[in-house]
Order: C-alpha cells, then structure tokens, then sequence
RNA sequence: GGACCCGUGGUGUAGCGGCCCAACAUGCCAGCCUGUCACGCUGGAGAUCGCCGGUUCGAAUCCGGUCGGGUCCGCCA
C-alpha cells in the first residue's frame, strides 16, 4: 500500500520524539502530547506543539483561525486545533503573499501556514499558552476553507449560550475549549475502563442492541421486524439477562461498555440513551464485587484525574437504612454535615396535633440543625417551605435558637419551652441555628430533609473542596417495596437480585399466593445483596448478586404477583440456562455519562455528551426524530398498520425555520399495540447512570406520552 | 401528566404600560495602524422584542393560549 512508507516514517518521528521527552521524567514534559505523530500531509506540527526546540525549523501548521489581530503591516493570527494554539506573526514586508491572504481571512476559517519557528521578542510571550515562548513567522498562507461568522463566539470560553443553540451546532460547540477538555476527559475514562479490566483479566463482550421487549420497568424503544411483519424488537434498557448467560456461559468476567436506552422524561443527570459500564463476575460473594469495583474506581480515577484527591479510602459504606435515617437520600452526599435526626424521643406526646397523627401513623418526625441560619427571615423560611411541598413535604416546622442560646419557634406554644429545646438538643443546634423539622411517612420524611439539606448546603456552599472525589457504598437495600395502588410487591432494583442470607428464610417460608400479594408478608422484609455506588451526591451506579437458585427465583416472583408462566415469557433464555448449571454470579452497572460528569465537575450529562438530546427527546442537529419513517410503515407489516396514523406534526424552530417533527401519543399506542399485553419484570439493572428508567411502567398498550 | 423559570439586533444582556420605529457590550462590515495576544482608534450596517389572540387611547412591557429550551415532581433504580 501507498501508506505504508509514510506509517513507518510516522513511527520514526514517534520514536524520536517520544525520546525527548522522557528526557525529562516525570516534569513538564508529561503533559505534553507524545502519543502517534501528528505530523500529516497537511503539517508537521499541531498547534500545541511549537516549542523553543523547534526554534529555526521550517514547518507547516494547519488549523482553525481562533483570533486575528490586524495592525496593518502586521497581523498576528491565532491558530487552534485540539492540542493548542500557536501565534502566527504576518509581516507585509517578509511575506506579501501571507500578508495578502491573512488580511482577507476571518474567525474560524482552516488555513495551512508555512513559517519559521521563531523564539518572541523579549517581552511578548505569552505565558498563558503553552506555545507561547514561540511564534511562528509565516512566509506562506493558504485557505483551505472558509467559514460563516459562527453563530456564538468560539473563542470566548467565559460566553453564556442558549442551549438549543450549541445544540443545533454542536460542532461549534465542541470546538470550544471546554467541551473539548469535556470530550477528551470521557475518552479518558473510557480508556482507563478498559485498561484497568483488561489488566484484572475481564473479558469485554458486545451485546445485541436488537433484543426481546420486557414491558414491565421503562418503557421500551421499539423497532419494527421488516422480515416478520407484526413484530417488533426492543432495544436494550441493559443487557442485564444477557451478562448473566454469559456467566453461565463459564465467561466467568464480562465487561462492556454498553449503548442503553429508556424511553422516559429526562433530568439532569439521565436521558433517554447512555452508555454504561456493565460488568458481572462469577463466582463472587457482594464482599468480591464490592471490592473489585472499589479498586477499579480508584484506578480509573487515578488515570482520568490524578489531580483529584479521593475523600475517604475505603469508600464509605452505608445500609439502605442509614443512608436514609442519616442523610435523608439512597445517593448521600457526605462531603457536609447536617445529618438528619429522629425526634421520636422528644416529639412523643407533644399534643402538637401534627407529630401526634404522624405517629399515630407509624411515621417519621426528623429535624436537622442548619448552623448559622438562625435569624432566617420570614420569606427565606417560605422559600424553604416552598422547597420543602415540591419535594412533596405537606409542611415544615422550624425553629430558631437564638444566640443567647434560647430557642424560639411558631409552634412552642403548641410544644411548650422545655420540648422546643429538647428538640433543639437533640439535633445538635447551637446559637444561632436554624431547625428544620419535617413529620410524614417513613423514609418520605427523610427524603423531604434530605432534599433541603443538598438544597441548602448547595446555597451555603458547604463543600469547600469541590475537588474531592467523594465516592460511597450504599448496601442493603429492601428488596421488595409495596405499592399501594397496584396492590402488589415490586422488585426494588431487578427481579434478580439475590437476597441477604439471614433473609432467606422469609421468602422460602412464607406462603406467598401469587393471586392474592399481601402487604403483610415477611418476605417484604426481605433486604437484598444490592450495592449502589455514588460519587458526590450522584447515583453513579448499582447492582448486586444474583439469584442463581431455582427455587428461591421462583419464589420471589411468586411475592411479586407473576407466574411461573410469567417468568418464562419474559426470561425464559435465562432461566432455561439456569437449568445447565448457573455459578454464583454478581455484578454492577456504573452511568458512563454521570461518572464523566462529575469527573469534570459538571452537573449535568449534556455537557459530557457529544451529541445530547433535549429534554423532549430531539436532536436539533439532526434534526431528529423525523417523519421521513412514514415511509417505511409499507414494511412494518399489515398487523402493524395503525388505525390512525401517527401524526408527525411538523413544529416551527426558533430562529431556524426548520421544521421540527414530533410524534403524537397515538404513535406510541399504535407502536405498544403492535406488541403483546403487559407483562411482568424488568431486565434492567438498577439505576444505571446516563439516563435509567423502569419500573412498574404501563401496560404496553398504554405506553407512550400522553 | 404536573409545577416553576427563560425567550428583545448574529451572540449575551438592559428596558417590564406612553419618555423605546428599543439601550449596552460583544460580534459583523469599512477605513487607519509594524509587537499584538479580549490589540487600539474612527465610522457604519443590523431587532416590528418566539408565535397567535386579548385588555387598553396606547403593549417588548399586562392577560390567555401556543411553540421552543431549562430545572424539578410524577416517571425512571
């Protein structure tokens, strides 16, 4: 091949240059580019290259005009490509040529400069660029495109702008020095991922994206067969049923970086297709999974952003219930104090007619100091209140102690004094704290104080190192939660899950009928060999251990209100290979967007993700999704043909003039009609990061927006 | 399905019942300028204020609806 003198050249000038810079071990030289030769056709340097060594050499760079600055006979010309910038100096009198071009050429056009690497004059460099010791004198310039006035600033990383906008150009965007660092900081990680299971002997396995539909949990993306009219596949909200045949496939450890996709809302931190790292180890206790996970986060961390301190080794671990009791959320954010505390003690026969129906009811009175915020005024307390009723609190109590140390509230004349600071003792206020205190159900009453505690420490900024890496275990989860509307027990995370062993019992006793689910059933009680890991107050990701005995799987989806014909609708393959030997086997998924986000220190996905939708599914850059399937539906089968047509409506963009098509609800009926009924359990891992959704979702029929 | 917030020259914002056929910054165009690096200076073009309807003598401004975007609840583990 042609190519394959210029690759043997490339490694040459790889070796040489590689061996500079280990000159210098470990210093500044590290941070410098030495991986394949950027040297191409089009230049021999990029512009980050460019050093004091290079000073006299003739070279070619070529790249994006970041910045001009025409001062007549001169023009300085800033040149980009995602390894730096170099400045480029035009004068009339060395180049006529380059000083005839550089003069018509404008923001963000791509020109190939031939110069001289030459040192600044002294007292022009510019330390704020790592080429900036040198500049290039340019004796040559040609366009190799040219480019419309972009429609934000590229080259202003301190610029606000509209959302849909970077969206709608995203390359623009991803040009921008941020979202490029963004970029290049999850192909890190993706690479570290690989590495470090690679090194701990995990085998990486593709899964199929074209897989069976499970009704139940999210909503399914559904893809029409065109060989089998009628029929339809889903893609995959996980590959959970798939990585566990592949343990009993004997392939002992998998992992993959797995393509996942849920059709539910989005928020911040999920949307409806992510990327997750999904691994299962056979042979395993939780204590093996956990451990593994722990020293593969650490390692992976260490590689991605070694500059990043992690606050707490071994990662701390919480059950379920303490995550809960102490922090108010299943994901605690432990950077901060302000825990939670259970006023049962002193709010017990208080005659406040509030705490007395809460425990009438088996609920919960939990109150939390905020040091500092105890002269709050009145329309702060509202906002607090207002804050409180969106995360669903039906009221919040408060209570100020003053700095003489007495405590004064609304209702100590319904508590009386000794109660009010008992209550204040209790939560540990000092002078000058605020008390919240927040009454309701069982872990509903946590989660409201947890909600205001991440609000308000959000507010205070209570994380002063906001460069730690706070990673937790969050363990012990129930394993089932009833729900009081369809009368049934559902699985907390998957069906799947194993379950603790001193709980084993609750479910091999009990005499569960799956036509009649009761509420009071011990199995209820059962806790689950689930783990969650999280990183700065973010779910980064759960799993567990399997249950890979027959009779204890039937059992729990008997709890669950499914048959055994139910089963093996929906998991037969796995359960038929369950019959040809299954080894204990556990595991976890981690959300490869969350994990990247955090690592950058962002807080939402979007800005990890090359190409995000919005928050009602589109892609303003492609522009999708588009009516132009109407065209395929001759394919999709007579059965499949709806009885209204789902309309793509088109909607008028913003600005663009573009035309923007949605599907209406009765598309998606029409699309879940075309599959079976409703049916029983999901596939899904628990809570995978990018964008999870599942659970007891509609019948099938009735999915889809409405 | 629900709540809240946002939408004004290319971009980011100000204006929130008449003083606004809309202001500022930046960008853009033209001219001048040989050491700039957010270059500088001079001049210029550019918006009927997302869209539709209503209230009013009068609407960017108030009200309703709608479209788009964001955050949260539900949903999703």
């Amino acid at each position: 091949m042609g190519t394959r003198a210029t690759r043997c050249d490339a490694v040459a000038e790889s070796t040489a240059r590689a061996g500079r810079s280990s000159a210098v071990p470990g210093g500044a030289a590290r941070l410098r580019y030495h991986g394949p030769p950027m040297r191409t056709a089009f230049r021999d340097l990029t512009c980050g290259d460019p050093r004091p060594e290079h000073v006299g050499r003739q070279v070619v760079l070529s790249g994006w005009v970041h910045r001009r600055r025409d001062l007549g006979q001169l023009i300085f010309l800033d040149l980009r490509d995602r390894y730096g910038i170099s400045q480029v100096v035009v004068d009339a009198k060395e180049s006529p040529q380059a000083h005839g071009v550089a003069s018509g050429v404008r923001s963000e056009f791509v020109v190939q400069i031939r110069g001289t690497v030459a040192i600044r004059l002294p007292g022009t460099e510019n330390a704020r660029l790592a080429t900036g010791e040198v500049e290039l004198r340019a004796n040559g310039i040609e366009v190799l495109s040219e480019a419309k006035t972009p429609p934000f600033p590229i080259n202003d990383p301190d610029a606000a702008i509209d959302e849909p906008l970077r969206l709608k150009y995203r390359y623009l965007d991803l040009r921008r020095e941020q979202m490029r660092d963004r970029i290049l900081l999850r192909s890190r990680l993706l690479r570290a991922i690989s590495e470090v299971h690679h090194e701990h002997g995990f085998v990486e396995v593709e899964t199929p994206l074209l897989i069976k539909s499970t009704p139940e949990g999210a909503r399914d993306f559904i893809v029409p067969s065109r060989l089998q009219p009628g029929n339809v596949y889903a893609l995959p909200q996980s590959p959970q049923q798939l990585k566990q045949i592949l343990m009993v496939a004997g392939i002992d450890r998998y992992f993959q970086i797995a393509h996942c996709m849920r059709d539910e809302d989005m928020r911040a931190d999920r949307g409806p297709e992510f990327s997750q790292l999904d691994l299962e180890m056979s042979f395993v206790s939780q204590e093996d999974v956990m451990a593994f996970v722990e020293t593969m986060v650490i390692e992976v961390s260490g590689k991605v952003v070694p500059e990043r301190p992690i606050r707490e080794i071994p990662f701390p671990r919480f059950t379920f219930r303490e995550a809960i009791d102490r922090f108010g959320s299943d994901k605690p954010d432990v950077r901060f104090g302000m825990e939670l505390h259970d006023l049962a003690a002193v709010a017990t026969g208080s005659g406040f007619r509030v705490f007395e129906e809460t425990f009438a009811a088996d609920g919960r009175v939990v109150g939390m100091a905020v040091p500092g915020m105890g002269g709050t005024s009145r329309s702060q307390i509202d906002e607090l209140t207002q804050l409180a009723k969106r995360a669903g609190a039906k009221g919040l109590v408060h209570l100020s102690v003053e700095a003489d140390g007495s405590v004064s509230s609304p209702i100590a004349r319904f508590l009386g004094d000794d109660r009010t600071r008992a209550i204040a003792g209790e939560v540990g206020a000092g002078p000058g704290a605020l008390v919240l205190v927040v009454a309701d159900r069982d872990i509903h009453a946590q989660e409201v104080l947890g909600h205001l505690r991440v609000a308000i420490a959000d507010r205070l900024q209570l994380v002063t190192d906001r460069s730690e890496l706070s990673y937790t275990w969050v363990y012990r989860f129930p394993m089932y939660q009833w729900d009081d509307e369809s009368r049934r027990w559902d699985a907390t995370h998957n069906p799947f899950s194993g379950v603790v062993p001193e709980d084993e019992e609750l479910l091999v006793t009990t005499s569960g009928d799956p036509a009649r689910p009761d509420p009071a059933d011990p199995a209820g009680r059962a806790l689950a060999l689930q783990h969650d890991i999280t990183l700065n107050g973010w779910e980064l990701g759960g799993g567990s251990i399997r249950i890979h005995r027959r009779e204890l799987l039937e059992r729990s989806f008997a709890l669950m209100g499914h048959s055994l014909e139910g089963m093996y609708d929906k998991f037969g393959a796995l359960l038929r290979a369950f019959d040809y030997g299954a080894p204990p086997h556990g595991g976890i998924a981690i959300g490869i967007e969350r994990w990247a986000a955090r690592l950058a220190q962002q807080t939402n996905i979007r800005e990890v993700t090359a190409f995000p939708k919005t928050g009602a599914g589109s892609d303003l850059m492609l522009e999708a999704p588009s009516p132009s399937i109407r065209a395929s539906w001759r394919n999709w089968g007579s059965s499949a043909r709806p009885g209204q047509r789902p309309a793509a409506e088109p909607r008028r963009f913003r600005g663009t003039g573009q035309v923007e098509p949605c599907y209406s609800a009765s598309a998606w009926a029409w699309a879940y009609g075309a599959s079976e009924g409703p049916s029983s359990a999901t596939s899904s891992e628990r809570s995978p990061a990018g964008a999870p959704h599942s659970g007891g979702g509609p019948p099938a029929g009735a999915g889809g927006p409405s």
